[in-house]
DNA sequence: CCGTATCCGCAGGGATACTG
DNA sequence: CAGTATCCCTGCGGATACGG
């Protein structure tokens, strides 16, 4: 996915933009990080925040949050145990775009509705 | 993937942002329209200019994007034939904050990469 | 409470052959 | 040239049970 001059770019493998665009692109990544937004969450909050991730996806999705360096994971040595996630910087600065996109599709999901219904109906 | 006030959106399905962004956050349907953006293409240079996409993963694309709004299609009754593709004032539209996260990816790629690198290390 | 391990079903997508 | 139809296989992700 290139920018300015499109035909400078490679769409070969590895595409290092594909890469980043291909891993947060995937079901759960965004809604994760938009609701670790406000800030600080531990694990099960998380879960019942977003309602319809499971506790598998969640971890997954996490742990590549963590790895990629979009979030900090912080255990607390308790009991019972507490694990906190935030947001790093990185996380904060991705969100901007991101959140632009986001606002996107919330004013333009009509139209595109719409036009779906007038495609089924010819 | 709500906006500005987090509690008041709606994680239940159907939730139209999702549903948006799910439908071009698959494979294909960013680098796509990224690939229209300089103007119009025909079907088979798509898939030249693409090079890895298969002939039916780029009818199936360009049929939602076309469906969603995003692209014309215009079919020229001549032998052999010539389909045109094109992107829509929605297209542009979208374009505009998805360009702002490639380059954010763009910008950002060494750095993830970095984490990734030190993340298996530990 | 915070996860990982295991099993499993199903849909996304590649390869190929065929059509207008 | 511009697709569609068919086959097939991989891997994503849900459910469940178990571990620290």
């Amino acid at each position: 996915m290139p920018n300015q001059p499109l035909e400078s770019f490679e769409y070969d493998n590895p595409c290092p933009i594909r890469d980043v665009l291909d891993r947060i692109g995937d079901q759960w990544s965004v809604l994760v990080l938009l609701t670790l937004q406000p800030g600080t969450q531990r694990f099960n909050e998380l879960m019942r925040e977003i309602g319809d991730i499971s506790k598998q996806m969640l971890s997954r999705t996490l742990k590549h949050l963590e790895q990629d360096g979009f979030v900090t994971r912080t255990v607390y040595p308790e009991v019972p145990p507490r694990v906190e996630y935030r947001l790093t910087e990185l996380g904060h600065s991705f969100l901007e775009p991101m959140q632009a996109l986001v606002n996107w599709a919330d004013s333009h999901h009509r139209t595109i509705a719409e036009a779906r219904r007038r495609y089924n109906r010819e």
